[in-house]
DNA sequence: TTGAAAGCGCTAACAG
DNA sequence: CTGTTAGCGCTTTCAA
């Protein structure tokens, strides 16, 4: 047999109805507290209540408002450190406003994002804030059609209805790339994220766009495609080396990707930031423990969390009609491996 | 007004009836695969389903049956390295389960710990896996009256019904320690987590075991009690060397506070491992991208997270009704901190 | 094998 | 201001 669901504290609203000798009705007004009741019959109420141990049962109320007070987030990975502290910022404001976040991780599959779709739907989710992996339009479709309000994570994708948060790509490639080229780098290698994503392909836009600004030839031989995972920063910095072409900087779509570059680099006794100027994006934790200390360009990831939600809940409530984008701007962070502050060569 | 609930798409089990011809029950029977029902019906109503893309109300189901197929995660912050791993474990196993998992960050809050065993009791969660901050027998309590299966993660509770995972934290830090009077220390500081958690407490007993075992006298001055952060293995270790006692080697009980505590080292110009040799706990995925590299103790933390699924499913299904103390062995992993392989000295 | 009907615990007309 | 009542969408007796 089961668990024993006939427990112990099963009291319901009935229950506490009995013993205040009021109606189920004027229970659920004062538990509610907005309809108007004597002071005399909530005092009741509410003594019962106590008595009893009374716990509102959240499905039934669910079930009879159509609101289930829970959202979900959908996300590759939250192994993978550039997550964590968005579920946190998520996770904080949506208790706020009082919601459950149920958590899935995809792994960027496609299919599985669609079965977490599916399932949210089912368990009636009040919203979804999703982290798209692959760009996909089928999901979005789905997601579309389901009618449920969605907000989109750190990446853009084009023709939904839905709001979106996100950091200024471009413009955060585009101040790394300069960064580099202030320091007197001119051959500036750049390894992509994927660049089916709206983040890999804004970052690679905007490393062109510095090259461009400062008449440096932008040199296809120097830019790789990874897939923002250590182990592709470390093999595009190896394709690199082996390739013999001649850099002095490298400039990673992400913070990990950028360690993996690093760790490579080492491995051939290539030092950084002396021989190998890099920088990585996002600002991840590790970025100031690693040695050398990352430059990167920090994205304000917790607050992309939080702003989500208050978006998602603006959406839920009605008070927010028409979808709304919102970009935060990134910030470069200057450390060691880049060479530091000082205007070298 | 709030966000359209009377959708497009809120197909009932009632629409499949009615297109498909049959009654609910019959619907209900087919779509739940359990009862016989003759093929020709169930073929009608499998197409009326999805002609109507029917999805089932998982709320209302969870009324009916008491059964909401959610779980409740309650840890103290995602954004602390050593939860990324566990939280994706018990995820995982979730999914293979089918349950869907509410995740609750605390910051080690008993208030908020309380907050949030109420909300997933209100929705009614059919379990909680729950990693406690600090000993506080009032949620315990709290817990176990709730008649809700719970079990325990990381971190033994006294005199608590439910189950738990966890690693042997005093024969990890027994392993640690011995490591370090091997490679020839004998002036061994210690640096604690919180004492009043289990995990914190078992580990600083571990390395008393060790240095008894070693006839190495146990010197109090070189204990201090940091609380699983960066910042109070940093302070431990600046207050170690501030105190002007000699030691030679740190066991910290996590790796963040290992780091913090060489990060402090280096600040006063000692170096790691050549002056001070260091071990962590947890053998984050920090410790192999930190430098140098951190000697450590492994917890196999994603399977943790797996196996505490794995047992709050059996006790929710009822396949296992007595408590169950699963306690994972940890593995020593040596690496630059403590002088890495080689039998110095 | 199938259908009718009761009811999970709650909210919200509606009537008084 | 309070009570009666009708469901929300589903599962599950109980009869047929």
């Amino acid at each position: 047999m089961a668990y024993d669901k006939e427990n112990i504290r099963n009291v319901t609203i009935k229950d506490v109805a009995k013993r205040a000798e009021v109606s189920i009705a004027t229970v659920s007004r004062i538990l509610n507290g907005k309809d108007r009741v004597s002071p005399l019959l909530a005092e009741r109420v509410l003594l019962a209540a106590k008595e009893l141990q009374y716990q509102p049962n959240d499905v039934a109320r669910a079930l009879k408002i159509k609101e289930s007070r829970s959202i979900g987030l959908i996300i590759p990975d939250i192994e993978n450190p550039f997550f964590p502290a968005l579920v946190r910022g998520v996770q904080d404001a949506a208790k706020i406003h009082n919601y459950a976040v149920i958590l899935c991780n995809t792994d960027g599959k496609t299919d599985e994002e669609k079965k977490y779709i599916q399932f949210l739907y089912s368990k009636r989710v009040d919203g979804i804030a999703f982290t798209e992996s692959v760009d996909n339009k089928k999901n979005i479709a789905l997601l579309d059609s389901l009618g449920i309000p969605v907000v989109l994570l750190d990446r853009r994708v084009e023709g939904m209805k839905a709001s979106g948060v996100s950091t200024d790509n471009r413009l955060g490639a585009f101040m790394a790339t300069k960064h580099l080229i202030e320091k007197g780098k001119r051959r500036i290698a750049f390894i992509s994220g994927s660049p089916k994503l709206s983040s890999g392909a804004d970052r690679a836009s905007g490393y062109q766009d510095a090259l461009l600004h400062y008449s440096i030839q932008y040199d296809k031989k120097l830019a790789f495609i990874g897939a923002f995972t250590y182990e592709s920063g470390y093999a595009a910095a190896e394709n690199l080396l082996l390739s013999r072409h001649q850099f002095d900087a490298i400039f990673a779509s992400n913070d990990i990707m950028a360690i993996g570059a690093i760790e490579c680099l080492n491995k051939y006794g290539i030092r950084v930031p002396e021989d190998v100027a890099v920088v990585g994006f996002d600002d991840i934790r590790l970025a100031t423990w690693y040695k050398p200390l990352l430059t990167t360009i920090r994205q304000p990831v917790y607050e992309m969390g939080q702003y989500a939600i208050k978006l998602l809940v603006e959406h839920i409530t009605g008070e927010r009609s028409s979808s709304y984008e919102k970009i935060f701007v990134p910030e470069l962070m200057i450390r060691q491996s880049s060479g530091g502050l000082e205007e070298s060569k």
